[in-house]
DNA sequence: CACGGATCCTGATGGC
DNA sequence: TGCCATCAGGATCCGT
């Protein structure tokens, strides 16, 4: 489910209420993708800094360490005050002086790691490969086309790899690449500077009004506030196969790519 | 070493 | 509240 608009707008929805807060206790449910890496007890007394993101992952920071939290396919977080009984998925509960931070997340894709710093070794781990952040300064259209030339796989799953750069999954890399006009399956090496700029553009708009918009909420995405995202009521082209285009009213093609569908409309995205 | 595939897990959906 | 196959927003690891 989450994408960076979604971490994002997750991100927003409790970090200043979060900030500040005393860790009072950690709770595990069953088994994430990583272990923890730390007594949850050890933890307790600790403060909450604040939460930043890199990528689809969240950094909360304490006055000591770390937790990276990621949503992986199903996780979403809820923090309140008072949370109602936890239900048969939620497997992380951090309480707090000023609320209780809660992950629930049905495939257990997702990751709560603690860090004693960014630089130690489980942090580097995660966050050691991951490309720009396509929101910021420094997602710069020169270099966005000199990293795409350094590979030959399909641009669709380029995007996807997150190492040149990040937060961009399968719903917004479908849509950016028809924003775009490119067809998903040309070789990232292969696009032309002007192509490659409308892309890194398409990127930027398409995340942006996402994240205006709440994020998606296909399934059950929620922020931690509760709030729905209605993002997916401005697709083009996800999910639309067979449906006409918005734009030139032809029907919407889908394909796998790695295991993945991806949706296009073969005549506004050229090879 | 860049790439493609298998893999982790549960739930929803649709065909039979 | 049938059974089975397929698919789902991610990303790491492994073999080539």
């Amino acid at each position: 489910m989450p994408e960076l608009p979604e971490v994002e707008v997750t991100r927003l929805s409790f970090a200043g209420r979060i900030a500040g807060s005393t860790v009072l206790s950690l709770r595990m449910g069953k088994p994430l993708r990583w272990p923890l890496g730390c007594e949850p007890a050890q933890l307790a007394g600790r403060t909450v800094r604040g939460v930043r993101r890199r990528g689809k992952y969240l950094l909360i920071d304490l006055d000591r360490g770390l937790l990276l939290l990621h949503l992986g396919m199903s996780g979403s977080l809820s923090f309140a005050k008072q949370l109602p009984e936890p239900g048969k998925h939620d497997h992380f509960e951090m309480v707090t002086t000023q609320g209780s931070l809660r992950l629930n997340d049905p495939r257990r894709f997702g990751a709560v790691v603690y860090a004693d710093s960014e630089d130690a070794s489980v942090a580097c781990k995660l966050l050691g490969r991951l490309g720009v952040e396509p929101l910021s300064d420094d997602f710069d259209a020169g270099q966005f086309h000199a990293g795409l030339k350094l590979r030959r796989a399909a641009i669709k799953q380029v995007l996807l790899a997150g190492d040149v750069v990040v937060g961009v999954g399968n719903i917004y890399a479908s849509e950016a690449l028809f924003l775009a006009g490119i067809r998903p399956t040309v070789s990232a090496a292969r696009l032309s500077r002007p192509r490659a700029a409308r892309l890194h553009a398409a990127i930027r708009d398409i995340l942006g009004r996402a994240l205006t918009s709440g994020g998606s909420t296909l399934r059950n995405f929620s922020s931690a506030s509760g709030e729905k995202g209605h993002f997916q009521f401005e697709t083009m082209v996800y999910a639309r196969e067979a449906q006409p285009c918005r734009v030139c009213g032809k029907a919407i093609k889908s394909l796998r790519q790695g295991q993945r569908s991806t949706f296009y409309c073969p005549a506004c995205q050229k090879v």
